[in-house]
DNA sequence: ACACCGATTATCT
DNA sequence: GATAATCGGTGTA
């Protein structure tokens, strides 16, 4: 059974040029995995924005294009799905015209439908604290692996659905997780989270 | 609540 | 051979 509360988001919008604008607006999105013949469904409450060639923190900088970051540098709508620390799958949206390689990692998510799939996944009760609060729980609980890496949005497998607003003042903005090493740009304000029902 | 640390491997030098 | 957009378990308080 797939649960819909809203529309699907069409190619338009992950074409859109401005990766920092595309993260913060992806929150209250709502992401659908149907993968294995079983549909989960989430809210995105935590993204960051990689953006292209310029930012220290992204994979494709100073033009670093290689087997691995090729698919950042697909036109948008498609997902960039990499191994980290050698057991994590990443999750990441790619955004832009062919040729710049801008995305957005998906770092947290919260369920709204196929809960008892992504527990059984997870190996965890969904009153887990922080059950799906991490990146690689993320691609874990939605069944996300190497094999959805250029995958399309538009398609049956992975997609994006229009959710719920989310307003300004339950947005969180900070610099990004786990990038010590990008210099000057582990500044940037590129994380933005969904602070539900907090003040 | 917090700090520390081992796991595990594709990718790049 | 070193690194890495992390996670979960263990230890101390």
């Amino acid at each position: 059974m797939v649960v819909s509360v809203g529309s699907r988001l069409p190619l338009s919008y992950y074409v859109q040029d401005d990766v920092v604008f595309i993260a913060r607006d992806l929150l209250g999105k709502v992401i659908h995995t149907q993968i294995n013949g079983e549909c989960v469904s989430a809210y995105i409450i935590e993204t960051e924005a990689y953006a292209g060639e310029t930012d220290r923190a992204c994979h494709a900088f100073g033009g670093c294009r290689t087997e691995r970051t090729e698919m950042m540098y697909a036109a948008g709508g498609v997902a960039y799905v990499y191994l980290c620390y050698g057991m994590h799958h990443l999750l990441n949206i790619v955004t832009n015209c062919a040729g710049v390689p801008d995305a957005v990692l998906i770092r947290a998510i919260q369920p709204l439908s196929g809960v008892s799939v992504m527990e059984r996944r997870r190996h965890r009760d969904s009153s887990t604290k922080d059950f799906l609060v991490g990146p690689g729980k993320v691609t874990q609980a939605l069944g996300v692996g190497r094999a959805h890496n250029g995958v399309s949005l538009l398609g049956d497998e992975l997609w994006l659905e229009s959710g719920l607003e989310v307003l300004s003042d339950d947005v969180l903005v900070t610099p990004r997780i786990g990038i010590d090493y990008a210099g000057e740009d582990a500044s940037r304000l590129y994380r933005f989270v969904w602070r539900r029902g907090k003040g």
